[in-house]
DNA sequence: TTATTATTGTCGCATTTTGAGACAATAATA
DNA sequence: TATTATTGTCTCAAAATGCGACAATAATAA
C-alpha cells in the first residue's frame, strides 16, 4: 500500500530481467501445524505465493532474499532453491493483466510483465513468531495458511507448494533443518512436533530423541519451567 | 558445422527467450570411469558444457531434451533438473563476444546473446555406447572426458559439474538410478562399478548385491558367457 | 505434608539392517 | 583333471531401529 507509487513509478521495464521470476514457499510452524505465507491480490480474489523479479545487476539468490525481507521483515533466513518451473502452460498473460488492471496500471511500461516467465522456486524456513507478514503494492494481504487449508492458488502455485514440501521432506532426513522453524531455544518435543507436521506422521518419542541427540548437533541448556504439573524438559539450541 | 548457416540465419532475437539458458551435464560410463560430454568452441580454446536456449513457445524441459538429442542423438533420456545459477558474476559478455566473433558473427541480431543470462542446469544419464557426440554450429568438438581429467571449463561450469555430481550422489541413495548409465542388460558387478565411480569409493560385493536385489526392481535374465575362466554372472534389466 | 497427574530422560530388549568374511559352484584354461 | 578367477549365497557380528517400560520430577489436589 504505502509504497504503491514509490515503488512502481520509479520502475520501468529496464529495471528487471525479463522472463525470469521467483516464487517462495515460506514455511512457518505454529499451533503444531505447518503453515505457509500466501498473498491475496487487490480486487481479484487471486491467491498466490510471494514472488518477484530480479534486478538486472542483482544475484538471483539476493533478489529472493530481498523479497523475503519485504514480506517477513527478516534477514538471514534459511533458504533453499528447489526447482525452476518453465512450462509454456504456466504462461497466462490475462492473469497478470487482471492483477495490473485491478491496481490501476495500464501503462505501457508494464507490458514486460505480460510476457512469458519462468519461475525459480525457493522454500524458506522461518521462526513464525519473528515474522510480520507484509503485503506488497499489488496485494491486500499476506497471511499464514495451514498447509492443509490452502485456498485455491493461481497458476501452478499449488504444484510449487507440493514440490517444496516434497523437497523439504527429503532434506529433513539429511540435515537437521527443522530447527529453523523454531525459536533459538526449543524442547525436543517441540522439534518432534515439527518433524511430525512436515512428514505427516507420528514418530516414536524415544527413538526420535535418540536419533536427534545422536547427531551431536544440539546443545543442551537449562530446563524450561512452564508451570505445568510434570517434569520440566531441557531446552536445546542448534550448533554452537 | 553443417548447420552453421541454416541454423543461425533463420534465427533472430525473437526466436528465443532472452536471459535464460540451460546447461546439461551428460554423464556416461565407460572403462569403469564416469565421464561427461564437453564441447570445445571454434578457435577460442574455450571448453564448456553443452547448453542452449529456450524457444518462446517451448517448455524448458523440452528445450533441454531437444539439445540433448542434437548432442547425443538420443531421445527418452534420463534427465533431472538440479539447480539454477543466477549470480551476476557469471555474466561475462566478452566471452560470448569472443565465441561469436571466432565464428564470424558480428550481426546485431546476436546482440541478445551478449545480455545477462541465468542458467538452469540439468544432468542426464545415458548409455555411453548409444551416443554419437555431435558438436553444434559454434564448436568443433563434443567429446567424453573423465570426471577426474576435465579441462578448464569456462564461466561457472566447473561449479555446475560439481553440483551435478553431488546431486547425483544424493539421488543414488534414493532411486535405482545407476542403471541408466548401462546397457539394457548388465551384470551386478557392472552396476557396482557404476556406483563406485559415482560415489568415489569401493563397496562390499555381498552387501551391494543384497541391497540392490532386495529392492525388487531388477529382473534376472540368462547368464552372460564371456569365455572367461570363471563362473558366468547373471544378466539383469531394470523393471519389467 | 502427601498423593496425583502428566510428561520427561533414559533404558532394555527384540527386530531389522548393515558390514565383512567365507565357501561352494562354475566356466574356461592349463 | 587340476587350476584360476569370479559368482551366488550364506553366516555371524555389529550397528541401527522400533517399541515399550520405568523412575524422575514439576506442579496441583487432597
Amino acid at each position: 500500500m504505502k509504497n504503491l507509487y514509490s515503488k512502481f513509478s520509479t520502475v520501468n521495464e529496464t529495471t528487471f530481467l525479463h522472463h525470469i521470476a521467483y516464487d517462495s514457499v515460506i514455511f512457518g510452524f505454529s499451533g503444531e501445524k505447518l503453515k505457509i505465507l500466501i498473498m491475496k491480490y487487490h480486487n481479484t480474489g487471486l491467491y498466490a505465493l510471494p514472488g518477484g523479479f530480479m534486478q538486472r545487476d542483482e544475484n538471483l539468490n539476493d533478489a529472493v532474499r530481498r523479497g523475503l525481507k519485504e514480506r517477513t521483515g527478516l534477514e538471514n533466513i534459511y533458504l533453499e532453491q528447489f526447482y525452476t518451473f518453465g512450462d509454456v502452460a504456466r504462461y497466462k498473460p490475462e492473469i497478470m493483466q487482471t492483477i495490473l488492471e485491478a491496481n490501476g496500471h495500464h501503462s505501457e511500461s508494464y507490458q514486460w510483465m505480460l510476457n512469458r516467465f519462468i519461475s525459480v522456486a525457493y522454500y524458506a524456513l522461518i521462526n513464525y513468531n519473528d515474522v510480520v507478514p507484509t503485503p506488497d503494492a499489488l496485494s491486500d494481504s499476506c497471511d499464514w495458511y495451514d498447509m492443509d487449508e490452502l485456498p485455491y492458488l493461481m497458476l501452478d502455485h499449488a504444484e510449487i507448494v507440493a514440490k517444496a514440501l516434497q523437497t523439504l521432506r527429503e532434506n529433513l532426513e539429511r540435515k537437521l533443518v527443522g530447527t529453523n522453524l523454531l525459536p533459538p531455544l526449543f524442547t525436543l518435543t517441540e522439534l518432534q512436533k515439527v518433524y511430525e507436521a512436515i512428514l505427516g506422521e507420528k514418530l516414536h518419542r524415544g527413538t526420535f530423541q535418540r536419533k536427534i541427540l545422536g547427531l551431536g548437533l544440539l546443545q543442551r541448556h537449562e530446563k524450561q519451567f512452564l508451570g505445568k504439573a510434570h517434569k520440566a524438559p531441557f531446552l536445546y539450541s542448534f550448533g554452537d
